[in-house]
DNA sequence: ACGCCCGGGACGTCCCGTTGTT
DNA sequence: AACAACGGGACGTCCCGGGCGT
């Protein structure tokens, strides 16, 4: 239930997402959600973030590890939301942007639960990053997280990998040049 | 009335606002929304969109127009958004973005008009930096426009302007860097 | 609508109706219901109250007027409520009282309305006793307006109109004792 | 349970009181409800009704003894009435009406124990008037309920308690007339 | 006797869009 | 241009009841 939850929020978003569709599509009792959730739409929402969060926080590491050299482990991770976004017909970008644009506002439980995926996708990253012997990793691993969101959001609004791409060799040159100045 | 649209739509997305909520807000009558707007909410989602870019875009141009050096220009494009963000209680971020996600897979004429403000934004980047004398000005406008959107959307989740100072500094060294290695 | 509202108050309370069934026995458009009430359930069951109250009231002043005698005059109140609770086969009783049971203790509104319905009725049983002679007058109305709701209960609760004679027969006793008494 | 079920239903009605708050407020597990009530809500309603009825019953019996005039124990009763009405702040009222205003019309069963309950008090004072040698006791026991009922309703819808003392001053008036002349 | 979970229906709210009238 | 009224559908919530495994 909370993996047909995600990908519905993922997806549509918060608002447009309702409860009727998540039992529809996950084969769910309604009587169900209602128990197992009883703070209703928004405590779905919250575990259903930390649930997506959680997957693709393993799936990082696992691509991260995968790699003899770090900067070619960045470049192995875009590719791989890349491919995650085109095989869904561009449906399936990030799966907190979304909701945290949605509804973060109006939920303060939402927003901190959004809040805390990005840290850990953040601190996977600076610690990647460390590891490699990047100069200042902390603050250069928002710089990545950002410029990976941004390009999540452009790649799926234009239906078109490109930005992924584009991002990707700036990645790569940007801590090339990093890793051998510092 | 476009004004009212646009910033509702900025800050909660397109399924959570609400039509009511747009004429209420806006002290529109509602009998003449149909009148001016025979779409209904999606075309005035679509105007709201090509509002919100035109006005953006403006500012932009004045900014970039405002500076001396092209690398302070980008940085001071960047210190505003902030502004913005930081004043509205970190409530108005990208004007596309929120929309992009919860109702482009669903509109394609939404979609399209997400497409054209992103295009808009990245050709005036790409004149900026091409201005600048900077190789690759075109796809290091995607880069650009994508980190600042990442950070938008970082920085507006966490209430937090650090994300957009991290990619403003990041930024200022990587266009230093290329614009005299190129 | 009012009409069909208060007829389904009045039989099963406040709670147990349900607005489908308001728009669906009244023939009216779900759409209207929220836009004449835009209070809800609540305002539909304030004005429906006030629409009660003054049906009856007018019924109380035509019926108090046509006796001759202020005892009489009494009586055929009675008769006439009895009359009434026994043509709807016994669910018809108080139109007030149902739903100032069930509702008035959560719903500041409602019980305001119910108080106001009480007075008018008191008010218009004062004036009579008033006119008729009567000593103390006002606190007698109390008495009167008390003693006929709980013998519409108790009647309407046992499917009987004998506590409706039974308090009927004493009301006249007691006026015209007191009548001559003062 | 059934003392917590009975609360509510005396406060709240029938309709307006879910079985989960009964079982919240209550805190008795949720499977065992059915297993003690296979009848459900109604079973639930029916017994409630007869443990307030037999309680009050007690009460009654026990200040309708504890005075030595038979019309000084009837205004202990209402007086005692009154101050479980304060007491609760006016949410307390006939541990009866309620319910059989705003459920009896739909179950017989419920119905039969509301008239059982009350058959109940007003055998009890009509025993008490007989005992005092006051013509009529049967008849003038119904008035007596009815005008109890009346007040109690009247006084909790208005938050005061003016209604029953007017009653109380009636009564004993009339009673004291009434065991003079007959 | 009890707790966990299911099942699905109904509630009140509120929505978007369209009439007909002015 | 504007507005009142309609129309009905969908939302999230919450309910009452019961089956299953102790």
């Amino acid at each position: 239930m909370l993996r047909t939850a995600a990908t519905l929020f993922r997806t549509q978003g918060y608002h447009a997402t309702g409860l009727n569709q998540v039992i529809a599509e996950g084969r769910a009792p309604k009587g169900s959600l209602y128990f197992h959730f009883p703070g209703g739409k928004e405590q779905l929402a919250v575990e259903s973030l930390a649930f997506s969060g959680n997957e693709l926080c393993a799936a990082l590491e696992a691509t991260l590890a995968s790699a003899p050299e770090p900067v070619e482990a960045l470049g192995r991770v875009i590719t791989l939301l890349g491919a995650v976004l085109e095989e869904s017909d561009f449906r399936d970008g990030c799966p907190v942007a979304t909701v945290a644009l949605d509804a973060a506002a109006q939920s303060e439980a939402i927003r901190e639960a959004c809040v805390a995926v990005y840290a850990s996708w953040e601190s996977l990253i600076a610690e990647h990053l460390r590891a490699a012997g990047i100069a200042g990793a902390d603050r250069m691993a928002v710089v990545v997280l950002a410029t990976i969101e941004g390009a999540l959001l452009l790649a799926r609004t234009r239906r078109d990998l490109a930005p992924l791409h584009a991002v990707e060799a700036q990645l790569r040159l940007l801590l090339t040049t990093e890793g051998s100045s510092s």
